[in-house]
This record gives C-alpha cells, structure tokens and sequence, in this order.
DNA sequence: TGTCGATATGACCATTCGGTCAACTCTGTT
DNA sequence: AACAGAGTTGACCGAATGGTCATATCGACA
C-alpha cells in the first residue's frame, strides 16, 4: 500500500481527488441531471467503471462535492459583534466572498446550479445553518444602525447583495467575458472589482471606510487600469 | 382552421404558448442537457409525440426560448445620452431589470443556467449586439464621470454590479426564500428590495438621486415593511 | 358524403443513461 | 512461489434518452 507512485499520495487519494476535480467542472457546467458519469470519467481520463469503484455512486459523488463547498464557505466564516468597526467587517465580508469566488469557480457553479434547481440537496443547510448565520449577522447591521454607524438598510437584503455581486463574477463569467473580450479575468481584475465592490457597498449604506484604506487610491486603480 | 376551440387562439398558437412555458420551466431548472423531451411534455400535459410535432427538436425548442427570453431583454432597453440625468437613468435601470426578473423568472433562470454552461448558445448575441450595448453605456458613465456627475467608478464594473443584483433574486430564489424562511416573495418584498438597490448603488456611485423621489421616504419603506 | 390538411399519438429505433459484476492485474507480505 | 487485497476494466443490464413514422382523428369545405 506503499508504493511511490505520486509524491505524498496513495493511489485511492490521488484518484479521488482526480475524480472530485472533474466531476465538479462537469456538474457545474451542465448541473446534476446534465451530467453524465461517462462525462466525468473522460474529464477525468478514467474509465466509467473505476469512477464508480471510487466514488459509488453519481449521487453520493454530487453531495460529497456539495459538502466541501460548503466547508469551505464555513472555513470563510467569521464571528462578528456589535463592537466591531462596520466598514472593516463588510469589507472584510466582501473580500472574503470575492475570493473565495476567485479560489474556487467550479465550486461556486456548482452551488448556483443546485440553487437554480430549487436547491434540493440543501434545503437543510439553507433552512439551518446558513439562516441562522444571516439572522446573527443581520441582527449585528441593525444595531449599527440604531447607532447611527450605517443607513438603516435592511440587513438581509445587503447580505444579499454582497453575495450577488461576487458571486456573479464566477457564475456568468462567460458572460463577462464575452462582454468585456477577454479570455479570462485576471488578478488585476480581480483586484480592481474588489476595490469597486468595497468603494459602492460601503459608501451605498453609509459605512465610513475602515481607516487603513484611502479609498480615494482605488478610484485611481481602477481608472488607470481597465476602462475599455 | 376557424374553430371556437379556445378564445383567440388557434390549436396551434395555444399549445405551443403551452409548451414554450412548461419548457421554460424545465430548461431553467435542468439546463440544456438536464431536461428532457419527456419531462417537458409532462409539464405541458401533452404527449412526447404531440410536443415534437409542433416544435421539431429539443434543440429548437430551447434557441427559441432563448431568443424569446433576449427579446424581452432588448424591449426594456432604451437609449440614454449624456445629456440626460444620471440618477434617473441608473434607476430606470435597476427598476426595469428587477421588473424583467419579477415579470419572467423562468427565462432568467433559463439565461443563468445557459451562462452557467458557457453559453454555448449566446455567443454570438453576448459578443455582438450585447457588447455594443454595454460598451455604449459605459461611454456615457464616463462622461458623467469627468463632469463630476458621479464618481469615476468603472463603468462596466457598474453595469454588472446591477446586473447581478437584480438577476440573484431570480436565481437564486431558493436560498433566499430558504434563508428568509417565505414561501415566496411578494409585491411588496420586491418593491422594497428595489428602493433598497436605487438607494445603496445611487448613493455608492456618488449619484444624486433624481428629484422626483425622496429617498428618506424609502428607508421609511424598508424598515416600516420586512426587517425579519 | 367525401376529401383534405392540420392535429394527435402509440409503436418503435439507435443511443446513452446509471449501475453491477466477474475477471483481471498489480503490489506488498509471507 | 503462493497468497491477499487493492485497483482496474470490459461486458452487460434495464431504463430512459431524442427522434421518426405510420396511422388515426379532427374540423372545414365541397
């Protein structure tokens, strides 16, 4: 069982991983019922058969892919309170969000198209944890806006907000790119949208920018960098 | 030909309206390759046979809902210049957009999910009569920009923030209704995330609302209404 | 009544679907 | 060399896929 095929990995891992990489590029561009086994074996450069002796089955495979997206928007996750600065949390929020979308593409498709589908694999985590985790949130945003830290906004549909604008940049990339004539989005870009998406979202809700950044530096970023 | 079958309409522009609108549900929520004949049929209450009778091919059947869906898109456009005023043409924007999601969240379901798959179908629109769209815009922003009309944020940057805005509560309809625990979302929920998208993207942008609306009014609106 | 084009649909086809299984190879241990 | 267990894979299954076609029914006009 130890072998030295692969630097550090035994061949279940390595497979798997192999597996997990395709199968999320192929669900997410064609969704659960568009995506064929046989389609994610070749993604993959497996047979069909060795797919299925790792992975048991397309379903489990789906929800095993589900799962780790939503670890991942977990590991994202931080705890706030009614005493920390707003502009440094929604910033930090928006950033956080940004690149994750950045990090993981695939992974942020394949959540839209299980949502587009109605969400039927995640009706618990959405009726759960994550609800519980935008009404803690929410509860923080009215606070700061009885305080007179931010416009009083409703919380939710500014979370919601934040995570459409970010969200979008993976979800209708081809979209994006068609409009824009690009290949692909670079970092520059990324930084670029970052910094808009800060600059409007705060200033939109009346959130003094938190004070290690001179948001007057990014307009210039953004100018000299890609108008069209 | 001249039957009194159904008020004015003849056999064959009543049960293609039927199919075009179950297909349109299936496509949005399968995609492309996730829908089928059958279940589009079964939605329509028609049989397989009858269905590909009066549209041909599944691929035709879906070009035309796409085309369809781009129509509707190309109706709520109108021309700006720089000459007229900002913040009413940035909210005509977002108020047409989010009308279009309300009126037709099937077919900007069936958009994201052929976006989401690369837009094979698209192209040629998204490279084409759409980029131009955008491109002029952006020219306009800008002008705006350098009289200091607005801040001198990324036009296209800008187009795409509303665009994702408004599009995320049609496709993402199921985590937000998961989240906000609503069996769906009302008149009156769209009527306040609206105002709430004028206010916070008029004001992140450095536009001044446009005279015939009070924005105060709207906080009024969204608090008064639905803060969970 | 007979005719004709539009409408309707079950039977059928080749292909692909998700999944099973038996047979096989490979590798490390005894 | 013999064995064991993990890894590999082609053959195969019943069901579903998109699509065709022959046949049957319908309503309007002669």
């Amino acid at each position: 069982m130890t072998s030295m095929n692969s630097p550090e990995l035994g061949t279940r891992a390595r497979n798997e991983s192999v597996i997990l990489e395709a199968a999320e590029r192929v669900f997410a561009c064609h969704g659960y019922r568009g995506a064929s086994v046989q389609a994610i074996a070749e993604a993959a450069g497996l047979p069909k058969s060795n797919v299925l002796y790792y992975v048991g089955s397309k379903r489990k495979l789906y929800v095993t892919l589900l799962e780790r997206m939503m670890a991942r928007w977990n590991a994202m996750l931080d705890d706030i309170g009614e005493d920390d600065d707003p502009g440094e949390v929604l910033e930090g929020f928006i950033r956080s969000k940004m690149r994750l979308t950045r990090q993981h593409p695939q992974g942020s498709r394949l959540f839209a198209a299980e949502v587009l589908q109605g969400a039927p694999f995640l009706q618990e985590y959405l009726h759960g944890e994550l609800r519980e985790w935008v009404r803690a949130r929410a509860r923080v945003f009215e606070r700061w806006s009885e305080k007179g830290l931010m416009d009083p906004v409703d919380p939710v549909w500014l979370i919601f907000l934040i995570w459409s604008a970010t969200q979008h940049y993976a979800d209708f990339e081809a979209q994006i790119l068609g409009i824009t004539d690009q290949a692909a989005l670079g970092e520059s870009d990324y930084r670029a949208i970052t910094d808009f998406l800060c600059h409007v979202i705060l200033k939109g809700c009346g959130v003094r920018p938190s004070s290690d950044v001179d948001s007057e530096r990014h307009y210039q970023v953004i100018q000299g960098k890609e108008t069209t």
